[in-house]
RNA sequence: GGGCCCGUAGUUUAGCGGCUAUAACGUCUCGUUCACAGCGAGAAGGUCGCCAGUUCGAAUCUGGCCGGGCCCACCA
């Protein structure tokens, strides 16, 4: 059927996404073609997706419709990530009550008030875009939206502690954390944000055992009772010299070695540097490093404890100023000058982060380096130059994973303590358990003592979100389906979680199946404002999708997607201006395919040297959209595509087979007719099919206008005949141009008679078409171009 | 401070050893050509960040510098 509307408009899009939101592109597992299976990144439920989310999803939509087409059963899912620290935030914000000082079921209902607003309007954008999912129905049934704090997800995390417990691949120890004193509890290094605040710096007059004065500078005096050394650098000739001997604290007159070390550095302060625990990450190392056993000063309340002496029960400031007071009556302090210093603070309450040793579950991960290292160099990564942020992370791991967290939206971990034996009591699999307020299902395995008590603490989000592969492809739930699908065909995700969800989802998967998870990971950059900045909620740049979906549709968002770059390379920025362009090819595209749906379609035959040629042209992008598709590049072939639409198709072909495909004036033959007939939709079923992963909408309508077809069921076109193309591309681009661009300089009609003109002789083949396009009287054929209007 | 990435037209970009350096958006000129005025035909616009080097030849390779981004580290 011929299409009437003159323009493609957003209007068209409403419809369409309504129909794949109620009856969408639902997972059979019994389907028999080969899986491809997609680990979407769950967002977080506690703000709506923004312009980031919307634009890296429509990228994996484009994966997933061209995998359909070329055969797969694709399982492409959304979850929904709702543990954590987010969620408690906003739940303290909106009751106005910390958590940590309400009882555990009001702490916990609390945040599931918050939950139950939160629905799915925060995806919403996601439908309008046109995102292909399984389902939007959230359930348990594979390709359902599914909850990170669901009873059927968090059995699972549980089940996989329990199992990685039993392997002993999780062991629990006290060590040193990252210790929030406001949140109480330990936090992970990703939960730490920096901020620039004044400190004083003093510098403090010592002595040595052999009387001998020396001045070390401190932003943290009050540390001075957990001081164990006092380092210099190797090279530093002003304190070779004290080598071997030792230094007494001031006030508490205790003896600590002085050692030449390379964590001391010359330049900084007075060049020596003492050793507390813990006033930074370098004490933490160098008392690992020497094993030293750390007298911790630092309270999990934050205030000091027996080892600060008088200083006993003070909170750290009040420690830290009550110390210097005593130092400058002591008449040690040499000199105390203000500086800006970069403090690690909790990202939430933004209190200084502590560092202090508690209990915490660990997950094996130091001995594994090698195994990780050649996981992460297997694994298919695109681009490849990510590769290098994961192995760079595998490098630098220093400690296990503490998986632990003292709070209370997560995923509870699964264990008793018997009171009696001090055993450690796991229930058995496969159950979702909240030990703090349940009683174990069995009795403490080692003393049948039934006196257990439940654990309090719960996981670290990441802990949970590492298994998600696992989850979509029914681990646990159904063996064969899950043993004969893996490893998960691809992990799209951004570059700043390559070191958490990426990194810590191979090593527990690893643990877990002994296996590399992904075949693929596809890692994105970013989405940035028009300024080039980082969208963030404080500097409030967000862009909201719903204001672009609103003024351009989701056909322009998702061609702009494609074209603005390549994001696996790099970031791009979003410019409103730019998704407005992205409009025009839209109305391009869909007056081509009106132009060629006024013509009947013609049979297959003898096709005409033009003809041969553009289906030429169209062979090139066919095997380029295939093979760059395949590597998750959809910017190469979209700009391609867009270059065929606008020039190569509408402006050179359709002008020179326009007058034999009408044949008004019987000047070709019916046969001739035929070919351009054929060629025009021939070439907009393809084209279409082309578009189709990147361009749903519109090409959908297009087919089901020309074809009676669903686009999105049609197979991807492969290069199935090939065709000889008697000139070059080139040739013929400038001989229209420069035909068009004479009259034009003339100041004539397009249309006006050309009297006599010299062609390329490669251009003969095609005289008729050219003859009538240009409506040229002679034609001869030469070196030279040149025509006499 | 360490690592990674990036500097090409007003903007976004292609090219990654060899034609006069791509294209899109924007700007300007002309045009009511029967698919499209949300259009067409053209034009202007660039010392390819800077400086050296390798080479017959460098936007492209190497080194240094300058500028931007991201990640990590930095409580002396």
């Amino acid at each position: 059927m011929p299409i009437e509307d003159k323009r493609w408009t957003k209007e068209k899009e409403e419809s369409l996404a309504k129909q794949w939101r109620t009856s969408p592109y639902p997972f059979d597992k019994k389907n028999e073609k080969p899986l491809f299976s997609v680990d979407t990144p769950p967002p977080y439920v506690n703000a709506p997706v923004h312009m980031g989310h919307v634009t890296t999803y429509i990228i994996m939509d484009m994966i997933a419709r061209f995998k359909r087409m070329t055969g797969h059963n694709v399982l492409f899912p959304l979850g929904l990530d709702r543990n954590g620290l987010p969620i408690e935030v906003a739940a303290e914000k909106k009751f106005k009550k910390k958590l940590t000082e309400v009882p555990r079921e009001e702490a916990i209902e609390m945040c599931k008030k918050i939950l139950e607003e939160s629905s799915l309007a925060s995806v919403e954008s996601f439908a309008r875009a046109g995102i292909s999912f399984n389902s939007w129905k959230i359930g348990t049934n594979p390709g359902e939206i599914y909850l990170t704090d669901s009873d059927d997800y968090r059995a699972l995390t549980q089940g996989t502690f329990i199992d990685m417990w039993k392997k002993g691949l999780i062991y629990e120890d006290v060590r040193t954390n990252n210790y929030c004193p406001g949140c109480q509890t330990t936090i992970a290094d990703s939960e730490i944000e920096y901020e620039d605040k004044p400190t004083i710096f003093t510098d403090i007059q010592w002595e040595t055992d052999t009387g001998e004065k020396i001045v070390i500078g401190t932003t943290r005096p009050e540390l001075l009772c957990s001081c164990e050394a006092v380092l210099y650098h190797p090279n530093d000739q002003r304190y070779k010299h004290l080598e071997g001997k030792n230094a007494i604290t001031p006030i508490y007159g205790r003896k600590v070695k002085i050692m030449a070390h390379p964590l001391a550095e010359m330049d900084k302060g007075t060049g020596l540097v003492m050793m507390c625990a813990f006033g930074d990450y370098t004490d933490i190392r160098f008392f690992r490093e020497q094993k030293l056993t750390p007298k911790i000063a630092i309270n999990k309340d934050g205030t000091l404890n027996q080892h600060a002496g008088k200083y006993e029960g003070k909170r750290i400031y009040a420690g830290r100023k009550a110390i210097l007071e005593d130092l400058k009556e002591a008449g040690l302090i040499v000199e105390q000058r203000q500086i800006q210093h970069r403090t690690p603070v909790c990202d939430r309450s933004k209190d200084d982060v502590e560092f202090i040793e508690l209990p915490e579950f660990y997950v094996k991960q130091l001995e594994f380096k090698d195994t990780l290292r050649s996981i992460a160099e297997s694994v298919s990564i695109h681009a490849e130059p990510s590769r290098q942020i994961l192995l760079d992370w595998i490098d630098s791991i220093a400690i296990d994973w503490p998986i632990s967290r003292r709070r209370f939206y997560a995923t509870e971990v699964p264990v008793w303590h018997c009171t009696k034996c001090k055993e450690i009591v796991l229930p058995p699999k496969g159950k979702y358990y909240q030990p703090w307020k349940e009683k174990s299902p069995v009795p403490c395995p080692k003393c049948q003592s039934t006196d257990l008590k439940g654990e309090e603490r719960v996981f670290d989000t990441w802990f949970d979100s590492s298994i998600s592969p696992l989850y979509i492809l029914q681990y646990e739930k159904d063996d064969k389906f899950f043993r004969n699908n893996i490893p998960c065909s691809l992990r799209p995700q951004g570059k700043e979680i390559v070191r958490t969800w990426l990194y810590y989802t191979l090593l527990k998967c690893f643990h877990l199946t002994n296996k590399t998870i992904f075949k693929d990971v596809w890692i994105h950059y970013h989405v940035v404002d028009d300024n080039g900045k980082k969208m963030s909620k404080s500097v409030g740049n967000i862009i909201d999708p719903q204001k672009l979906l609103d003024d351009h549709g989701a056909e322009s968002l998702r061609l702009w997607a494609a074209t603005e770059g390549d994001l696996s390379k790099g970031d791009i920025r979003c410019s409103d201006e730019r998704i407005k362009g992205a409009g025009k090819t839209l109305t391009k595209l869909w007056n081509v395919a009106r132009f060629v749906s006024s013509f009947p379609e013609g049979k297959e035959g003898n096709l005409e040297p033009l003809d041969e040629w553009i289906l030429d042209e169209l062979n090139t992008l066919i095997a380029l959209a295939n093979e760059k598709y395949a590597h998750y590049d959809f910017f190469t072939p979209a700009l391609a595509l867009r270059h065929f639409v606008w020039e190569t198709f509408a402006s050179h072909y359709l002008e020179l087979a326009k007058n034999r495909a009408y044949n008004n004036e019987d000047l070709y033959t019916d046969e001739e007719a035929n070919s351009a007939r054929y060629t025009l939709h021939t070439v907009l079923s393809r084209l279409t099919r082309l578009f189709a992963p990147i361009l749903p909408m519109v090409t959908y309508e297009i087919v089901k206008a020309t074809e009676n077809k669903d686009v999105h069921q049609e197979a991807f076109p492969k290069v199935e005949r090939t065709y000889q193309p008697p000139f070059k591309t080139e040739e013929l681009m400038e001989t229209n141009g420069a035909i068009w661009k004479a009259k034009q300089d003339k100041g004539i009609s397009l249309k006006a008679e050309v009297k006599k003109a010299t062609l390329p002789k490669s251009l003969q083949v095609i005289e008729k078409d050219i003859k009538h396009t240009h409506t040229i009287g002679d034609i001869t054929y030469g070196d030279t171009f040149a025509i006499t209007l």
